[in-house]
DNA sequence: GTCGACATGTAAATTGTTACATGATTTA
DNA sequence: TAAATCATGTAACAATTTACATGTCGAC
């Protein structure tokens, strides 16, 4: 029997989560930030955001609190809310992650910063590239076994999520040396 | 007034009707395509199917046939749903699908191969071009105005967002050109 | 003769979209 | 002072996830 609170948590808490962990935002900045910030790629629509808020107070993951010189009230991450994020953020790696959630991993990383110890962070950047590694490989070969036999559209298109792994790979040992001497 | 149909169809249901035009299939075949095939980022669980396919039978977009020499019946789409695929494919772009959407011009991009002619595939090529050059101007603007005061972790993920787009640009200048010499 | 793959579905709960509604505050 | 932006929400609807349920067929 697991009495721990359970209740699942979409990516779109976590993102919540991390940004306001980065910063206290009231309910209509984080909207915005969704909207104009590439960082992930979530709606900002009131209908999304508003009941996520709710669930998260719910769940005890963050609370209403004025912030700062104006006194405006931002949601601020409790500490349980900064415990899940950091459990989220530690979360093993898995192949189908770079295959189909990458977006997610990204974001897990922009939220890294003051959370992980540059131990972990390296842990993670490394995971990431040894799962790539795999993964172009793998496309590589189905590459090779189709070559001929797949319509012009289809091979680009194949060819260009081989581009896009490999320059999720060179970026990710570029900030592998950044992380590194730091 | 409208008197034509307006129901919603789904980026999902494109991914389905897109896949077989190409070569008819099962509910299962297509469910196993979204699981195996990286294209698109669709899942294949039978409680995201079936319904779709429910659907798309629905608007007359789909039929189930019996096909082929072994006499096992499988989906294809009918003329309403190859135009609906055809308009669906020749949607103007938009700046936001680059930002936000990419995923699903690159399905656009690999189901045109029999439907579109090699102007209309041009034509979405260079107009692509033009919205990832404006949308990496953008990005990189950001990026000089934001340099110092973002987080390390902030800052590599938003170039990872950078060299992303800058890859993509990269794949259709060639993509274009080997459409140009087919 | 059992295990895994083929094959098709349903139900409940969750989540997200679209559209509406309201009011305060700032700025031109 | 009118328009835009800030700010918070709700309601109806559409779509997806997760888990369950059932049965066939071929291979070992």
């Amino acid at each position: 029997m697991d009495f721990s609170i359970t209740k699942k948590t979409t990516s779109l808490d976590y993102a919540i989560l991390g940004l306001i962990h980065q910063e206290p935002q009231s309910g209509y900045g984080i909207r915005k930030a969704f909207e104009t910030t590439a960082l992930g790629n979530y709606s900002g629509s009131p209908g999304a955001i508003y009941p996520a808020l709710k669930r998260l107070q719910k769940l005890g993951l963050i609370i209403k609190s004025t912030y700062g010189a104006n006194n405006k009230s931002k949601f601020v991450p409790t500490e349980a809310g900064r415990s899940a994020l950091r459990k989220w953020l530690l979360q093993p790696l898995e192949i189908n992650d770079v295959a189909k959630n990458l977006d997610e991993l990204l974001l897990r990383f922009a939220f890294m910063d003051n959370l992980l110890n540059k131990e972990e962070k390296l842990s993670f950047l490394l995971s990431l590239q040894e799962l790539l590694k795999a993964y172009i490989t793998e496309l590589k070969e189905y590459h090779k076994n189709t070559e001929g036999h797949l319509p012009v559209h289809g091979r680009l298109a194949f060819e260009y999520g081989i581009a896009s792994y490999q320059t999720t790979l060179r970026w990710s040992i570029k900030a592998l040396q950044t992380i590194k001497k730091s």
